[in-house]
DNA sequence: TTGACATATTCCCATATAGGCATGTAACGT
DNA sequence: ACGTTACATGCCTATATGGGAATATGTCAA
């Protein structure tokens, strides 16, 4: 199988950065396609696709107003977003605490550090 | 160009269902690969696969114990994505008021609802 | 060393992008 | 009707994926 679609959920549409970028700009007001397409410099086919995906999962709405279609940004379908990552906030907490007991108790100590992860590395250039 | 890797940021590492309850099983407590497999009955090869892009993306930590390794969730990477998320908040409050005032006035008279499905618009003879 | 156990990695592949470009379609002004 | 404006959609392609199966790597125990 290959990757689920961007259209299954909002955690796959948002997953695109220009989708992020979209849902902000439309965040609390209307605007035509147009105005996406100047204020975040995008070529416009790209930005209604985007709006397509983002309209499929219900991120935003869209009402017609002339021959320009005025999209804003649903904030409710980004609750359930929120609420997921929510589920994790007593953790980095909990986290918080413990990083700083750690920093307190080691100070000098040198970098023998063996659980530190690989790197929290970006992009590993995957071979296949 | 593709989709993004699913390894370029948190938001795309997340977007996968299973490294979704990956995560929530792995909040606040250390558990090996075995025990991940079992709970969440996927294969074996296919976690030590989400473990890694989880992993490559910060959302886990991971320490060997003898023969196995364990892993936990490291919530602080999941910060970004609700604090993302949180930017919406005033948002969706708007709307819940919004929605209420609507329905308190019009009890009666409803017309098009042109926002809930990607379907070919409807076409109101707006005019404002 | 050998064998069993715990994980990780590789290979193969059907599938779904996202971007660039061209074209289709609907609404407006004249 | 015609041209223009505002979007949407179709086509093409390189690329990344996730699952399954097989295999590799690493660690312990006897």
């Amino acid at each position: 199988m290959a990757r689920a679609s961007t259209t299954s959920d909002a955690f796959n549409a948002v997953a695109e950065p220009r989708r992020r970028e979209i849902l902000t700009y439309l965040a609390g007001t209307e605007r035509p396609v147009g105005e996406i397409v100047s204020a975040l410099g995008l070529e416009q086919p790209s930005v209604s696709k985007h709006l397509r995906v983002l309209r499929n999962v219900g991120l935003v709405r869209m009402r017609c107003h002339g021959r320009q279609k005025l999209y804003r940004t649903n904030a409710e379908a980004i609750r359930p977003l929120h609420d997921w990552a929510a589920t994790f906030e007593r953790y980095w907490q909990h986290q918080l605490n413990r990083v700083k007991e750690l920093a307190e108790s080691t100070v000098h100590q040198s970098s023998a550090d063996s659980n530190a992860a690989p790197k929290p590395t970006p992009n590993p250039k995957e071979k296949r």
